[in-house]
DNA sequence: ATTATCTATAGATCTATAGATAATGC
DNA sequence: ATTATCTATAGATCTATAGATAATGC
């Protein structure tokens, strides 16, 4: 049953990375402890030993998703990030895509804790989008805040939409064109 | 304990708007079927007498929290519907304010017939949100979805923001400022 | 000896239903 | 007679804990 002290801590980063998954898809309040360790391939009576409460998951799961995301974005130029994050391939796969637009709704009704992750989140987005790694300027900084927020919320709202709804593919053209021009307007 | 019909439908107005309150505030799935009819003052077994189940209840929620909103929102004219959409009162009081921000996440994890219940509602702030009754131009509705989107992420990143942190009441000024150069831009 | 995981379960809560009650509506 | 509401409960599920098991780590 025991298994290394490596093994189990490996064990415990892949239950936080499968919560990430799983809360991305189904909620905080979706997806219970027992299908958590379930998808991660064990039985819930071990969650307590690697965890202080599912509370605590949340938190460190909402920092993985975060982590995975920076991973994927840092290096790219801002329009084809744009590009992918205003994809129908990005809101059509919730579960592996922005933790921000994903659980962004539901963070507001967790912990502080859980909400001081998103800010961090927001933060390296932000410093993920300078193409140097130089702080921004405050007129840089607005610029990019504004463009997240909008990203955001254009890919939950399209999200919001069933599938047979042309406003949800609408959503995401209009933002789309808006923010590509408003970067080459910028880039003048 | 029986009441007379109309008193009935007035008690089911009064469960489904207690519910549009409740379900902003605490999520779909913060909130059970006993919470909903305790804070409307009724036991919880009555509740399947007016329903067919919690879902039916998510979508008629949904519906009145948009109609609530968009009667307040009717007639004003943009710039002050910015401000006041994104002004701290209205972050910091989920409970009655915007439906799409405080449970678009929430929505994409729900049935189509809640979905299509956020369709008609961001369809109808595209209508408020034209001075007359005319159908807007192709740019125009272009115009206002971005807007949209960029508002509901705004209020809902600035919700997922600690209470202290710096950044919640940010993301409002940036897009705040951001939104009415635009507005004053395009009245020129 | 320690401990990661498993089995089992306590206690709370959730959706939904059944049957009783008491007032309306015919 | 009908029915809106209430009391009570079934059956499932949720968070968390207790104790057993079996392998690591000293």
């Amino acid at each position: 049953m025991k298994v290394t002290k490596a093994q189990a801590q490996a064990n415990r980063g892949h239950i936080v990375q499968t919560a990430s998954v799983l809360f991305r898809e189904h909620g905080y309040d979706g997806v219970g402890v027992a299908d958590l360790m379930a998808g991660a391939g064990f039985t819930h009576g071990g969650f307590y030993k690697h965890f202080g409460s599912k509370a605590d998951l949340m938190a460190e799961a909402a920092a993985c998703g975060f982590a995975t995301s920076s991973a994927a974005t840092a290096g790219a130029n801002q329009a084809s990030f744009v590009e992918h994050y205003l994809s129908r391939q990005h809101r059509d796969k919730r579960d592996t895509g922005c933790t921000m637009a994903a659980l962004g709704g539901d963070a507001a009704r967790q912990s502080n804790t859980v909400k001081a992750h998103f800010v961090a989140g927001i933060e390296q987005m932000v410093a993920d989008l300078s193409s140097n790694g130089t702080a921004p300027s405050p007129e840089d900084r607005a610029e990019r805040l504004a463009m997240i927020a909008q990203l955001a919320g254009a890919l939950m709202l399209s999200r919001a939409c069933p599938d047979d709804a042309s406003l949800a593919d609408e959503i995401l053209d209009v933002c789309r064109t808006k923010i590509l021009a408003g970067l080459t307007r910028h880039q003048e």
